[in-house]
DNA sequence: CTGCGATAGTGTCGATAATACACTAACAAG
DNA sequence: CTTGTTAGTGTATTATCGACACTATCGCAG
């Protein structure tokens, strides 16, 4: 059984904001268009959903075809269907935003055929659509959620030391944090593994290494537990 | 200029989940389907969105049309577009969540052409499509968001008592709250205007009447004024 | 091998916020 | 005028938050 004709049809897209933090601030993954409209300005990577994917395998697919970012947090956005946000025809876009490791994908970015680039966030060009309004969104979704739920783990390698949580909240938040209470809080809500590493070339006392504990996360959330910084 | 032929374009919908609160539960307002798919079994009202218009107006146009309902509340939830989620064809649905005074609609629902009624949200009948899911999403949605966002008001009339704010609280976080605390707290925020007015027809002493106070909500909000219950 | 520079790592105290808790006041109905 | 029902109010205890400064460790330069 197929609809009648009447029903209108509209070409889907997907946008993803790509984010990864540095040792100064957190950063966006672009691409720059090959193709009208927009060519040459730089865009959210993303583009149009098949028939036979679901949307977040679509937003998927094309990180990975446009920047060879593959298995990372990806979370759905928001939905934009303005009816003129495409000056070709009606394009309703689904946007996602990821949270990826820079250091495993500074490279790749930059490889692609594609002309792909990291932007710190607060200084990014011009962007093609209404690209602008969807990276704005995303970072106040992120500054919102972070605050909340710990996703901010998914910007870091997977053995961090505290001082690169702490400076993941301060950049992120945009506000200083006192070292003291900040470990503290961190490590009194037992969701952190210490190891029995510490971090490697610095010139300067070496730091301890922690990994995220998803399993006691999990685990405590389900008792009610409520991760909050 | 427009696209060649190779894109693939979808059917569009949009569905509401509309939230209201009488003296004992959160309630939903369903329809009841008069087509295949799913003929006769209840469903979230909703529908076809045209070329002409955005996804919220839609929204807004698909309430008016089925429920009667005008100028409420209404936020974007979750866009779903698994491959096999309609029988009939490739169809993504973009869901909204209203928050309505029930006292309001109570009536309108019921005289409306469609066969449409409020059910408890804890004892809804088996729904047509992927509602059940939708309608999970958007009780998470309004269980978390309430606790940060002044969104309650939106399920009472404009002027209400202390009472139907905490009863309000109580029953959409689904636990009990301290009377004289719950009072301290919201009196204290400062976003309340106290009228000078009470309840009429009740049996016992009547309570006063509050406003809430969007102007200074906002003002508040601007100066780093954080709600939170 | 010594001193310098840089970051790691640690505890206390006062202020503030959260929680637990019980009685009197007002009003309608009978 | 008695009863039933909800309104309205304060305090004391406990837990959390926020401010704050020094010693330890290590690489590197001289």
């Amino acid at each position: 059984m197929k609809f009648s004709y009447e029903y209108p049809r509209a070409a889907l897209t997907v946008d993803c904001v790509v984010f990864g933090l540095d040792e100064q601030d957190l950063q966006v993954l672009l691409i720059q268009r090959d193709l009208e409209p927009f060519q040459g300005d730089w865009a959210l990577p993303g583009g149009f959903v098949r028939l036979e994917e679901s949307l977040e395998e679509a937003a998927r697919r094309e990180l990975q075809e446009e920047t060879g970012i593959e298995n990372v947090f990806l979370e759905q956005l928001y939905t934009i269907g303005d009816v003129d946000r495409d000056p070709r025809e009606r394009v309703v876009t689904v946007a996602y935003y990821a949270l990826v490791n820079l250091s495993d994908h500074r490279v790749q970015a930059a490889t692609d055929a594609r002309n792909a680039a990291w932007f710190a966030v607060d200084d990014v060009p011009g962007l093609a659509f209404d690209h602008p309004k969807i990276l704005e969104m995303a970072h106040e979704r992120l500054r919102g959620k972070v605050r909340y739920q710990p996703i901010g783990f998914e910007l870091l390698p997977p053995k961090f030391t505290l001082r690169q949580i702490q400076h993941l909240y301060e950049v992120i938040l945009d506000r200083p944090l006192d070292k003291r209470n900040f470990r503290k809080k961190i490590l009194s809500m037992g969701i952190l593994i210490e190891l029995d590493e510490v971090e490697t070339d610095v010139a300067h006392r070496a730091a301890r290494l922690y990994k995220f504990d998803h399993r006691k996360y999990k685990r405590l959330t389900k008792q009610g537990f409520h991760f909050e910084i």
